[in-house]
DNA sequence: GTGGAACCTATCGAGGTGATATATCGCCGC
DNA sequence: GCGGCGATATATCACCTCGATAGGTTCCAC
């Protein structure tokens, strides 16, 4: 998960732990936010596998930091491990972060992932308002019935939003992609 | 965490493992699921504390499911759980699953809580904007974009929850707790 | 230069996750 | 009845991640 993650970002610059946990956390900490007490361990790993190195200490200055760049390895390895399918579960929990590379994925995938997520969500809208239907009849008190209800906007939201990626991958018309960018 | 879940639910009448795992799901599945494996053991250890007990096997028939109900020792561990402050960051995390038992709060408490939340939310969109600001000015690629607009709409419709729950609370007027119940 | 704040790496215990194994029940066709 | 099969239910394992904490380094104000 975080490999991903940190494939992505050394992608496109070589960085430090550090920043590396400050960018995802700028970019997706809405909906994920990493430790350290995972980061460190997990560049550790991903250099034994030697799908990133650490940057020697070029110009003298600052030794303390561990600047790390991706390697050959480690661009196949992203691909890999963005492309496929993987296990089902992840694959819907973590549909953020593999969104976030999205630009990695040619036209097909993308439009690919979207399908599953909006299925995958549609699927749970329905669940959901089973569930709330039932805690009614059941007499579920009021607090649990409201957060139930707001679960379900919440995902209505997120179809949403998916459903206006989708259509905007369907036709380049104007904006290359998702909607207005004004200054 | 999980704890504080299975002594709510068990508050209301007892239930096998896997019923919990239900409930839990139908809940707040939007926002939490349990798995079997944290829930099983978790149940052993409320047990080894004492705070819920295995129901004998009365009336012969289906001995193999391990219906527990809570104790009294468990009630008392229950409101401590749900009362107290606990430690900062999972109070945040989890505060869908503290408003799943708000019944069980009196509403000084609860009108806390949610202005605690209330703060917090209002954190997020501010560090999410500024990120999102900074972002556009480091033309960050459209998908990234789309993603952080996204977060900082889906924390303003929480906030707004969250708000209404704030009125609400503070005028009982006629709906003695969250909006419409028709039929 | 010295003290403190911000920066950065690192590790630990506790606890949660998804997968998988196994056993039992309810029920249907025959 | 009885063999089989899908749903129910408990259990465990290896791996991953978390939050807390500690410790070292760089930078700057005074």
């Amino acid at each position: 998960m975080l490999e991903l993650a940190v494939l992505g970002l050394l992608k496109e610059r070589a960085m430090h732990g550090y920043e590396l946990k400050r960018q995802l956390g700028q970019r997706l900490g809405f909906f994920w936010t990493v430790s350290f007490g995972s980061l460190y361990p997990t560049l550790k790993k991903l250099e034994g596998k030697g799908v990133v190195e650490r940057v020697p200490d070029t110009d003298g200055r600052s030794r303390r930091r561990q600047v790390y760049r991706i390697t050959e390895a480690g661009e196949a390895e992203f691909l890999e491990l963005i492309g496929q399918g993987s296990t089902s579960a992840w694959e819907e929990e973590k549909f953020p972060l593999r969104f976030a590379f999205f630009r990695y994925l040619n036209t097909e995938t993308r439009v690919w992932l979207l399908q599953r997520r909006r299925d995958y969500l549609e699927d749970r809208l329905l669940q959901g308002r089973t569930a709330l239907n039932r805690a009614r009849r059941g007499r579920a008190d009021p607090y649990t019935l409201s957060l139930m209800r707001h679960g379900i906007e919440t995902t209505e939201h997120d179809l949403k939003w998916i459903e206006e990626l989708l259509t905007a991958e369907a036709n380049p018309g104007r904006p290359d992609a998702p909607h207005d960018d004004i200054t």
